[in-house]
DNA sequence: GTCTATATAGGGATAGAC
DNA sequence: GTCTATCCCTATATAGAC
């Protein structure tokens, strides 16, 4: 997988188109915007991309690499379990932060916005790592029959949420998605959740540290 | 508000219209697939709604409406305020079950999919109403400083995910998300992180059923 | 109030010069 | 590898008969 991050009008179409398709959806979006953004025209992307559809799947094809690179680098490692569980709500947030428009195109991608593709499966295997990850564990502490995949599922819609809908659904109080405070009240708000979920039966329950700064007035 | 629920073409358009909205988003959905869902030419529609953005604009009102209503409902009456809470997600959550396409659509239109229009100001007024109760209540039991907007909205995305991408996202685990048992599971779970949010300081932390069907098998 | 027929526009994709 | 010009199709919307 060839690093999109520089130079190449091959990638900068890629980096143009994933920020459109997350902001429009696949079929909103036209190929001339792709184009006006990256400073070419219309007819040029065809010499790179088949068709628009195979421009699309490449964009999320990508994005779904990384997101894999990212969950993977904070499964491994020799940490204790309870340290991984925060590293990973901590690198999946922070990646979010980083790549909004990715995980955009992956909501979209979930409602059915596009041709399915190789998609579903690569999305899937991710899950698979988390979902491997915290059974075993569980099974290894004897914690209570918690819904692993439960939390999971749960986990990723709320951050996902966080960062794509809240500025629409309440942009008083989460206007800017990029903003550092609103992203440590994210990460402090879901580390406490997965918390309370896994450590349900154990002696003594793990709470993330409940910072007074986390109160928030009525808008 | 007149009654959606019977008769009329108008009606069976607006109804036909908030399901391929829901599935295709607003550009994706065709007029002619209206038209033909209903029965009826595509230029028929034009006789009861001024354009396409019209008709989803009504859609879309029609939804708002229903929700605020739903919300109300379950905020009203005198019960105790932590009964209150648990009334509140479950019929939050049986709202989405038995409207996916509305949640669907409400969705999308967080994610930012079509003309902005009056929809965002009575999104903003519900949840107003339930950021309300929740502080309120707070203050009154004197629990800890809850972010209680993240509990909200971090509800609102957990739900909407769980019924609209995670059939697409782990359908190993989530294939159906009509079928009763998935629908009780994700009650359990999102009461019990409520309740873990809210009760965090509180003398007895309330817990949620923990039945040991909640155990998955991993796919 | 619903139909058939049509106007008008825009989007994806191709041809071929440079 | 990028451009201009163009093909072809589909989508919204309108006109006007019934």
């Amino acid at each position: 997988m060839e690093d999109v991050s520089v130079g190449g009008t091959r990638e900068r179409i890629l980096r143009a188109a994933e920020v459109l398709f997350a902001d429009r959806g696949y079929v909103g979006t036209r190929l001339h915007e792709i184009a006006h953004s990256v400073g070419v025209q219309k007819a040029s992307l065809f010499h790179h991309f088949a068709s628009k559809e195979d421009l699309y799947r490449e964009v999320l094809k990508y994005g779904y690499y990384e997101t894999k690179l990212t969950i993977q680098g904070a499964l491994d490692g020799a940490a204790p379990p309870l340290q991984k569980v925060r590293s990973l709500v901590e690198a999946y947030v922070d990646m979010v932060v980083a790549h909004p428009e990715r995980t955009k195109m992956l909501v979209r991608q979930s409602l059915g916005d596009a041709p399915p593709g190789p998609g579903a499966d690569e999305a899937q295997r991710v899950l698979g790592l988390v979902v491997e990850f915290l059974s075993e564990w569980r099974l290894a502490t004897g914690s209570p029959p918690v819904d692993v995949h439960a939390v999971i599922v749960g986990v990723i819609g709320m951050v996902a949420f966080f960062f794509t809908s809240a500025p629409v659904l309440a942009p008083d109080w989460f206007s800017d998605p990029l903003n550092v405070d609103n992203v440590e009240r994210v990460k402090r708000h879901v580390t406490s959740v997965v918390h309370n979920c896994l450590a349900a039966g154990l002696e003594a329950p793990l709470r993330a540290p409940t910072t007074a700064g986390a109160e928030v007035a009525m808008a």
